[in-house]
DNA sequence: ATATTTTACGCAACCGGTTGCGTAATAAAA
DNA sequence: TTTTATTACGCAACCGGTTGCGTAAAATAT
């Protein structure tokens, strides 16, 4: 039968030493009334002692928890593995743990949780809106307490706090322009929810850059889909499927955009000569498909990073309604799904 | 100026309705002892009042968190994500959260980060090891204490607890007699850090396979690393340079793997024709790339979600101590690059 | 009508740290 | 030597739920 080991508190090496537990408790916090000798010996007999400090309780007490919440939608995504180790590296060096939930993209999931990173007591919440949500006074729990609240890549318009993002409306309309360019003529566009800020905007991104180049709009060449590996094919299909199909597709994500080039390898349709394509994310499979994807490299990781360290921020001037957004570099990569040879 | 909410507690609740905290707590917990009406009532003005519980409370009392921890080496890898998000998803239904900490593939950070586990007072705690990690007493702090603890993937011997895995020896032991049958005759090997278990015993497969099929091992065709895509393309290299190069890879992971058919395709070498390569684990990568990779589809996300469900189970037969090992069944997928042409 | 059981709730201790305030002991200043 | 300042620590309340135990009131049994 195995040892069944109890868990050490401050009470227990205050009895243990003659001491009282607050005497304990203020040397383990290197506190400044206390003596050094009695803060060595404090910490040594901890120590020998195997005590393990119970967060619990001092978090209860001290309304602080060392804990970010992230909300995203799933961990298993490339972009979102990314934001996440991104925020994990900043609060880890400060000090920070992180407390992570996904809303699977639905909006019931995502106020259930934010309930549960407020109980938590998590001490700032980090967050990627999920596809589905469409209102946002869950999030009211945490403004009106001015709690640290900071959203990225998907935010809300309607929310007063702090956002990172990239300039989704730019960065579609480099990628689309530069399809037109390579003399694409009829450019279609695979884009998400479009209540969704991103979303939203790079199809604006596009729609101006085929105004510029006075290109028409064909509403038949912009489908809309939650972007997936199978929704890719499908809408890669059905447009090539017209009687008078696309010769480019811009994607609003790469998992779409490289959907549409295994389809078009598996017809026997070229990339890019016969179907140009751009996506948007530069998931690690861009580079490394064939041929491989342009797309517009979105900084994750340094987004999760910048996400963190802002949201430290706000602790200190708490006072302060942070609401300022920041918008990130993105960074156009073209690679060969793009770039026609010039016959 | 925005209005501050304070925090509402079970007690401004027993204020305002003139009952007792305890009534209040039982109340929302459809405690038996407590009339339907009152039951009602409290519910009704708790909501009203925009009452939130506070878990922190409620665990320190009780000692249960609802919480799961998660220590991996780091989220972004798309094995660990999906081992995540399996967990996630059996301990969401479970109404379990999950508390992640990445170790970084460096001890230290792990032992630091058990502890951190331990202090938030887990109900459990799911760990693939650090490449680093030798010495396992950091983990007697839940062992000790029957806390519910499983390995997952990388596990140690030397630890009676709860493992799941998959067949490593046997998965690579196909896998490489695969490419004898293809006919190729000196099969090199990407290896990781061999105190791993999964490694070793990958390696172990891959010497048994050639000893059955009589072929002679060289150690130069043996190299060992971290298996990062830079190392990939550098193993890849320097084996190819050798006076008398290799016919096939059978690398440890796929993203070394998948450097390698990079490299090849750079330098003009066909794959699978002059270099056969099989991969581990089907990252999606694998059948994206081109040629398509041959690898063992390791179960990442049912891996996950068994994990967690056998460590709710422990926690009902506490006294118990678990320590079965659950060995998961992989799925050898042979794509294009190990299928040579039969010339 | 009296005794017994059931129902519905309150009291107060408890979980394990944290912290404002008070004070004895020692040191420094007058 | 007396007064004041400093040092080092203890007391006890507190954070917000939870729970064993006790009991008044209502219901049921005798």
């Amino acid at each position: 039968m195995k040892k069944q080991v109890k868990h050490v508190t401050i009470y227990d090496i205050a009895e243990k030493m003659k001491i009282s537990p607050a005497t304990v408790s203020r040397a383990l916090k290197d506190h400044y009334s206390i003596s050094k000798e009695t803060t060595k010996a404090v910490k040594k007999t901890a120590r020998n002692m195997g005590y393990l400090p119970n967060t619990l309780a001092s978090s209860l007490r001290s309304n602080k928890t060392n804990t970010i919440g992230v909300l995203v939608s799933r961990v298993n995504r490339p972009f979102i593995s990314s934001l996440i180790s991104g925020i994990e590296e900043v609060a880890n060096l400060e000090g920070y743990n992180i407390f992570i939930s996904q809303s699977l993209d639905l909006e019931e999931k995502e106020i259930g949780n934010v309930k549960a990173m407020f109980s938590s007591r998590v001490d700032g919440l980090i967050v990627s809106l999920a596809m589905e949500t469409t209102k946002f006074d869950h999030f009211e729990i945490f403004t009106d307490r001015n709690i640290p609240l900071v959203f990225v890549d998907r935010v809300p318009d309607e929310i007063e706090a702090e956002k990172i993002v990239i300039d989704n409306f730019a960065a579609a309309f480099e990628a689309t322009e530069h399809l037109i360019e390579q003399g694409c003529k009829r450019i279609a566009h695979f884009g998400g929810a479009q209540h969704i800020n991103v979303y939203h905007d790079r199809k604006k991104g596009y729609l101006a850059a085929l105004q510029k180049h006075d290109l028409p709009v064909d509403e038949k060449l912009i489908t809309y889909s939650n972007l997936g590996k199978d929704e890719g094919f499908s809408m890669t299909q059905q447009l090539l499927e017209l009687e008078n199909p696309p010769d480019a597709i811009f994607s609003a994500n790469d998992t779409a955009a490289i959907s549409a080039i295994q389809f078009a390898r598996e017809k026997g349709i070229h990339v890019p000569n016969e179907l140009a394509v751009v996506g948007f994310n530069d998931d690690y499979l861009a580079s490394i498909i064939s041929p491989s994807l342009t797309t517009v490299a979105h900084p994750a990781f340094e987004m999760g990073k910048i996400a963190a360290s802002h949201l430290l921020e706000q602790k200190d001037k708490s006072d302060l309604v942070a609401s300022k957004t920041t918008v990130l570099k993105t960074r156009f990569v073209i690679r060969e799904s793009s770039v026609r040879d010039h016959r």
